[in-house]
Parts: structure tokens; C-alpha cells; sequence
DNA sequence: ATAAATGCAAAATCTTTGCAGAGAC
DNA sequence: GTCTCTGCAAAGATTTTGCATTTAT
């Protein structure tokens, strides 16, 4: 029989950001939601303030545990209406590094990919602006014009190192 | 509230390849599995003729739908334990399109990646050896070895076209 | 003969949704 | 005041699994 690990459930215990508890002035995300005419619930402004703090790419379950833990006013449901909501209005990127869980990062932040370390899933982004050409040559050699474009390298840390910077999601 | 399409379920009638039906010799898939000694089943046949029969990138539901055509001996809880097994020997890779499910394809085929049309789904495969170097080059310059990677384009057919492709599986 | 594979149905995961009450504008 | 949002629990969708039985080697 197949001996993978029983559980998708992951080690989600790794570095939630500091949450910067200014509940005064509004979230850089929670900006672009007015921006856009959404209608600021209690709820939204939580998630938007969670996803502004983030660095990393939490899946919804991760951003649930987060707005808990600065304000116990929302349902896991909402979390999954908001990040689709967002994703839909262009706010968020979903994201799909292969532990069956979506997870989510501001758009923008320029268009940059994903190095994933294999051995503990730990996600390093980075920027490469010749393959954004190359990608839109291709495209357009192929007849289409690029909308976007996804770049994931995995790879496993060189021996030598010595940089033990603790994994985003272990899988 | 959300007007997302309520099923996740798609149109999945699209090209299933002619069904070579020769059941003398044994498909490629099946060679590769005996190379691994893996123990050759009726099912797993089956499944590894469906599977090399495959031009395209069929997931577990279609798979199954294939496999039942040819001869109604397999059951879909084996056809998920054969990808899956298939996968760990490195004899298919699993890809996500964004579909929400996992989808199949033959290891090899050489570094290929995948132009993935908007507007129908439809799955494009290119080659391109500078995107190989550069990722190589990449991974180096952040202290990895690069593994694997993948790159998808999304793109939308440019308008003077006139190649009315069926899309394999539309979103 | 033995260890592994299969089928079935139940369970596990992740995600969406119907509905009644709460809240933003 | 109206129209949208939220919470809850239930339903959906995809994938995995326990166990009794069958099968390949």
C-alpha cells in the first residue's frame, strides 16, 4: 500500500509577520480596496490588514489563524469570500506550489517567481527581467499575447551553504 | 454576492485520442513500469495504455472515463493510487492549470512548458532551451541546484488568427 | 505462498453556498 | 432603508484510506 504521509495537513507554524497593530491609518491592500468602490465590513479591513503585513504566500487556513490572532471577529468563510473577491478585482495573486492548498500574495510586487527548496518547501522570490522578454516572444511566436506567466523553479539548497532560514511551508 | 460559475466540475468531452486497441504489445508507460518492477496488473495495463494513448493532459476523472471505455475493469480510487504511484517513479508529472484539479502528462517529452489560452483552455506545449540555461543560471546564483521547473504562459490568441482549435479543457 | 493491488464505501481535505441576521453606505 | 456581507452549518468537489478479497510473482 501507499505509504505517503497520511495527512495534507501541514506544519503551518512558521514566521507570521509582526503584526504592526497601527490600527490607526488603512492597510496598503485595504487602499486598494476602496479604490475599487468595496465596501469596508470590519472583516475586510482584518483581512486586508493580514495580507498587507504578510511577506510570505499564507494559504486561507494561515490567513484565518492570523486575523484571529489580531482581532477574533471572522469566519473562515469570509476569509475564502475575500480572497476571491480580491483575486477577482486583481488585488491578490493565487498561487499553486503543490501542497494542494492555494495560496495567495498581493499582486504586484513587480513580476517576480518562485524558487521552492524541495527539501523544506521554504518559497524564495526573485525578479529576471530576461525572462519576461522571452516569455513574450514566445507568446507572440506562438500567435498570442502574453497575459501573464508563471515561472517556478525547484531546487535543492548546494551543499556548501550554511543559511538555515526557516521553511515558509514544510511539505 | 459572487457570481462564480457553481460547479467546479468542466467540459471534459473534448479529444480523447483514437483508443489504439492493438492489446498485443505492451504500451510505453507499461514498459517503463516493468523496468521499475512494478507489479503489471490488469488495471495498471489499462491505465498505462490510456495514459501513452494521451496527447493531452487528462486528469484522474478522465483518465477513468478513458480506461472505462477500452475495458470496464478499474475503479477510480485505483486510478488515483496508479497516478500517484506513477508520479513518485517519475513516469508522470502532475501539473495544475488552475483547473482545481490535478492533471496528468508523461515524464519526458523532453523540458517542455505550456501556453495555456485564456479564453478556452486549451494547453499549448513549447520547447525552449535559453529558458533552461537561464533558470540553471538562476538557481545557481541563489545557492540551489535547480531540480525541476516550470513555466506556464497565459496568453490570448491574437486577433487576425484563424485557427479554431477545440480547447482541451475549458475553464 | 506471500506480499501487494483492487474495489467499495467511508472519511479527509479544501472550498463553496443557502439562509437568516447584521452592517455599510 | 436597501443591498451587501457575515456566520454557521450543510453541501460539494476532489482525493485518500481501511478492510476484505483478488491477483501477480
Amino acid at each position: 500500500m501507499d505509504t505517503r504521509p497520511t495527512s495534507r495537513r501541514q506544519d503551518q507554524s512558521a514566521k507570521a509577520p509582526p503584526a504592526k497593530t497601527s490600527r490607526a491609518e488603512p492597510s496598503r491592500i485595504e487602499r486598494l480596496c476602496i479604490e475599487r468602490g468595496l465596501k469596508m465590513t470590519g472583516q475586510r479591513r482584518l483581512i486586508a490588514r493580514v495580507l498587507s503585513d504578510a511577506e510570505d504566500h499564507p494559504d486561507v487556513e494561515e490567513l484565518y489563524r492570523r486575523a484571529l490572532a489580531l482581532d477574533n471577529k471572522v469566519s473562515v468563510a469570509t476569509v475564502y469570500r475575500t480572497v476571491r473577491l480580491l483575486e477577482e478585482k486583481g488585488i491578490l495573486d493565487r498561487r499553486d506550489f503543490g501542497g494542494g492548498r492555494a495560496r495567495y500574495e498581493p499582486t504586484e510586487h513587480g513580476q517576480h517567481h518562485h524558487l521552492i527548496d524541495v527539501e523544506t518547501g521554504r518559497v524564495i522570490e526573485f525578479v529576471d527581467e530576461a525572462f519576461e522578454r522571452l516569455a513574450q516572444a514566445i507568446a507572440a511566436r506562438l500567435g498570442f499575447s502574453m497575459v501573464q506567466f508563471r515561472l517556478e523553479i525547484f531546487g535543492q539548497r548546494d551543499a556548501e551553504e550554511s543559511n538555515p532560514a526557516p521553511p515558509e511551508a514544510p511539505r
